[in-house]
RNA sequence: GGGAGUUUAGCUCAGCUGGUUCAGAGCAUCUGCCUUACAAGCAGAGGGUCACUGGUUCGAACCCAGUAACUCCCACCA
């Protein structure tokens, strides 16, 4: 046996993972199984894979393997999603090294560029996955604009249109001035951050200027001195103000009702008004209002009828409409304009001030509230169904706190802004006429038969005149879907696919994205298929790093996931990220976890060589019975722990069960019980019964650590050859079988004496290799003569006799209310024992106040449940027996 | 501003129905062991005002109220 002492993780992985590709093990197609089905949150198409991924994809590949090994059908379905906004800006940045303008190839050939792009370097995050074990079916593989999901978008955008849910109209958008796109709400990010307020002087005209003012094309300075002062944090877009407004109640400026006031520098005219929007503590009281730079302002210009003026190009800059700065990007404007305000003598004061700043979530550009023609989908009608399902808990979510946020998400829905100003994406299937009027269809055919029936004044019309909407729709709107698409259930809405799969089990995913995502898929799934999309959503945590910040790139504090499982294998980083992460709290990674979980699995190799090295005697009885029983009741024990765990989506705690039954029970208790001596052979039943026991624990370990399970589990030399396919990854899961208490109390008890005896070791400085005899004077109920075997080899004890009189001349202890003697050749210490016995009096006289002071209170009595109060009368009667047995013990020391 | 969550050993976290096993696990620390499966290991030990203050209860880490700190989500205060 020259077998490593060290599992060496690389090779396995390599080998079994092609071995279960080829032999199809993840292949899932429907069959009279029942069904289990994850559909994979599909990673960003340009992504690599990161913590979050690992996290995630672990617990998905735990709960399919688990799933697969129950003998369900399982089915992991695998794919990725284009990502419009991230993906076109890595193309753009592409080409614009090779000095190619986007806009300057035109659609076609940057597509051709795009898709190049994605062929090369999209689907990496895949193969990655593959490192980590995920055990996806890969022939299902889809990714969010193949030709079959683009359709479904397609579909559905018509299919909503009709119903009306789906209408153009300007808008107030969030706008991303570097990706140049309109983003939904859902990808702002807002920030808290220092910015400046500056105070800015604004005149008032005077009744009689204003005549002069009215009749003159020309702008002039104001001659009086009567002023305003405004607060802004953005000074540069004073140009494109188009009124100030005050609080009607505002006793301060109740002489300006009905007066005008100049903008500084362009000394353009705007009206003063009044709302009680304007919170008359916050700053002056005054506001300057800019209808087409602030949501706020932009209701509160279609409440008062302002015209609005965009000072702003889609890039950011301002334009001619500014008439100062014009060219200047917003933020250099932002620092242009501050001394041509103090140099107009319009600049009151600046002061340091911190506010929430929206971010593009994609390009971390500073948003810009923008009114341009979008496409929305309104979303209230679908909302009602989603939020009915998750309220009557026909979907769960794991933990359930979540679902607060969601339901008040779903009852406060705005209407969803679904059209990019981008070309990565489905392009929107909405045809212009050359009149301005457009019509909705899938193909310019279609669009033109609908356009010549239209009302048009415009005779004549060709196909060719039809010009195709230039946007493409939000990344969203494909992956809502993915649910149902994966399996072409809108190209096929009865196929056996979708019919047998849908709706999936479980889905896991990020809490980031319940409202982008998830609620969107809940509700498509009610629309479209009249049903939920999955049952139970597991939503998992953050990862960060030991001291509390999220992992990023930016950041640098994101370890790459390949080089741990690199260095501690995919088994022992798959545990690692799995040991403290319970459903909805963050996890705090640290490599040490990753230590932690290489360990045991190299703890798991050793308890295996120990296994293989063993040579058998069939002539041998077998001496191992109590080991065996208790065994087989602890690992029945433990599994139905294991399994309530998992009913519970507590897949830590399952696997910390596993752990210790593993490690504790199986490694440092049974294996010691019943190891034979160094070279001597082993009885064949209890050879057989611990390969059996190794098989089962092989079995529950898989879905947590896949690649060493499988090594292992196909050793010739202790399982035999095992069957064609007989492979540990379509295993059954053992079935709880008969768990004796009895037994498993006993030896819980038996432990203590084990223990026992290594306390005395310890404390006489004694070798473990020196055997001890141990005299026990037995007054419990456990048999000892059952367990001697097991004392004697786990405490190394070369003679042990029931005595029915106490030893003096020995060591003692006291396990249960039984009092256990170890003779020792050197003189015992009486005063050290002495002191120990009155310590442990000590400890039992007030543990017995404690329990009598309980049984002396009638209420107690009376109102706690009869078993607990059975309890503390046992308690009382074990420790008075103890008591006992300790006095007469010091009584004999003093004799 | 609204809402949710967290607070238990030096660190990361369990503790599920209030009551044996309730104050736990792993890591870290300390002590002793290169004992023939494993030093990536073995045998032990120390370490706690269960955030704080009240309340309910025969009984509270657990239920209730309040306080504090931190975290997250949502929200338009210029």
């Amino acid at each position: 046996m020259t077998i490593s002492t060290k599992y060496q993780p690389k090779e396995a992985e390599d080998k079994w993972y092609s071995y279960w590709m080829e032999h199809k093990f993840f292949r899932s197609v429907p069959d009279e199984r029942e069904p289990y089905t994850i559909v994979i949150p599909p990673p960003n198409v340009t992504g690599v894979l990161h913590m979050g991924h690992m996290l995630n994809n672990t617990i998905q590949d735990v709960l399919i393997r688990r799933a697969r090994m129950k003998g369900k059908n399982a089915c992991w379905v695998p794919g990725t999603d284009h990502a419009s906004i991230a993906t076109e800006a890595r193309v753009v940045a592409m080409l614009k090294e090779k000095g190619i303008n986007k806009n300057d190839i035109g659609r076609e050939a940057y597509m051709e560029y795009a898709w190049e792009w994605r062929h090369k370097y999209g689907g990496i995050i895949l193969e990655q996955l593959k490192k980590l074990g995920a055990s996806c079916d890969w022939d299902r593989t889809r990714f969010t604009m193949d030709e079959d999901m683009s359709e479904a978008v397609y579909d559905t955008f018509i299919h909503l249109y009709k119903k009306g849910w789906i209408y153009r109209g300007v808008r107030m958008v969030n706008w991303d001035p570097q990706g140049k796109t309109a983003v939904s709400d859902e990808e702002v990010i807002r920030k808290e951050v220092n910015q400046k307020l500056y105070y800015i002087r604004y005149q008032v005209v005077t009744s009689e200027f204003l005549v002069v003012s009215k009749n003159s094309n020309t702008h002039h300075s104001p001659l009086n001195t009567d002023y305003l002062i405004i607060a802004t944090t953005r000074p540069e877009t004073i140009m494109a103000d188009t009124a100030i407004c005050i609080n009607p109640n505002d006793e301060r400026y109740k002489h300006l009702h009905g007066k005008k006031a100049f903008i500084p520098l362009i000394n353009k005219e705007i009206p003063i008004i009044l709302d009680d929007y304007v919170d008359m503590e916050f700053g002056t009281g005054c506001l300057k209002v800019t209808p087409a730079h602030d949501l706020n302002d932009y209701e509160l210009g279609l409440k008062h009828n302002l015209p609005v003026v965009d000072i702003l190009n889609d890039d950011g800059t301002l334009n001619e409409k500014a008439q100062i700065l014009v060219g200047e990007d917003r933020f250099a404007a932002r620092k242009k304009i501050v001394p041509l305000l103090e140099e107009a003598g319009a600049l009151e004061k600046i002061e340091d001030y911190k506010s929430q700043i929206g971010f593009s979530e994609r390009t971390d550009a500073v948003i810009e509230p923008k009114l341009s023609m979008q496409w929305f989908c309104d979303m209230n009608e679908m909302a009602k169904p989603a939020l009915d399902s998750v309220l009557k808990g026909d979907i769960k979510f794991i933990p359930d706190k979540f679902i607060n946020t969601y339901r008040y998400w779903m009852e406060n829905v705005e209407d969803w802004c679904i059209s990019r100003q981008l070309w990565w994406g489905q392009q929107i299937p909405a045809w212009y006429l050359p009149d301005g009027q457009y019509v909705v269809a899938k193909t310019r055919e279609e669009a033109f038969c609908q356009a010549k029936s239209l009302k048009s004044q415009i005779s004549n019309l060709k196909s060719e005149d039809l010009t195709q909407d230039e946007d493409v729709l939000d990344t969203w709107f494909s992956s809502w879907l993915w649910p149902i698409s994966v399996f072409d259930g809108f190209k096929d809405p009865n196929n056996e696919d979708i019919n047998y799969y849908y709706p999936t089990n479980d889905l896991v995913t990020a809490p980031e994205i319940l409202f982008f995502w998830v609620a969107r898929m809940i509700m498509a799934g009610h629309e479209f298929r009249g049903q939920a999309p999955f049952r139970n959503v597991y939503l998992t945590g953050i990862v960060r790093d030991k001291i509390g910040r999220k992992m990023s790139k930016s950041l640098g504090n994101s370890p790459d996931p390949l080089d741990l499982i690199d260095k501690y294998g995919a088994d022992g980083v798959r545990i690692g990220m799995l040991r403290s992460s319970p459903a909805g709290n963050d996890l705090m990674f640290d490599e040490e976890h990753c230590v932690w979980g290489r360990n045991f699995a190299n703890k798991i190799w050793n308890a295996f060589r120990l296994v293989k090295g063993w040579q058998v005697d069939d002539a041998l009885p077998n001496t191992n019975e109590t080991a065996i029983e208790w065994f087989a009741s602890r690992f029945s024990e433990a599994l139905a722990e294991i399994e309530s765990n998992f009913s519970q989506y507590r897949v830590s705690e399952a696997l910390m069960s596993t752990y210790k039954l593993v490690w504790d029970d199986f490694c440092a208790w049974y294996l010691e019980m019943i190891k034979p001596d160094y070279q001597k052979p082993i009885d064949r039943e209890t050879y057989d019964t611990t390969v059996a026991f190794f098989e089962d624990i092989l079995t529950i370990l898989h879905p947590f650590m896949p690649f060493i399970t499988e090594e292992l589990w196909h050793d010739e030399e202790i399982f035999g050859k095992r069957a064609d396919l007989d492979c540990c990854i379509v295993a059954k899961m053992p079935e709880i079988g008969a768990i004796d208490t009895q037994l498993l109390k006993q030896t819980e008890l038996v432990k203590e004496v084990i223990a026992g005896v290594r306390n005395i070791r310890q404390e006489k400085q004694l070798s473990p290799k020196e055997p001890l005899e141990l005299r026990i004077k037995a007054n419990s109920s456990i048999d000892y003569k059952q367990f001697k075997g097991i004392i004697a080899r786990t405490a190394n004890i070369s003679d042990l006799q029931l005595v029915s009189e106490k030893l003096n001349d020995a060591t003692s202890f006291r396990v249960a209310n039984d009092e256990l003697y170890v003779p020792l050749a050197i003189n015992v210490d009486k005063d050290a024992e002495k002191e120990r016995l009155e310590k442990e009096k000590e400890y039992l006289l007030g543990f017995l106040r404690s329990v009598e002071a309980k049984l002396g209170n009638e209420r107690f009595v009376a109102n706690a449940k009869p078993e607990v109060v059975e309890m503390e009368q046992k308690k009382k009667a074990d420790a008075l027996s103890k008591l006992q047995i300790i006095d007469h013990s010091l009584a004999g020391l003093a004799g």
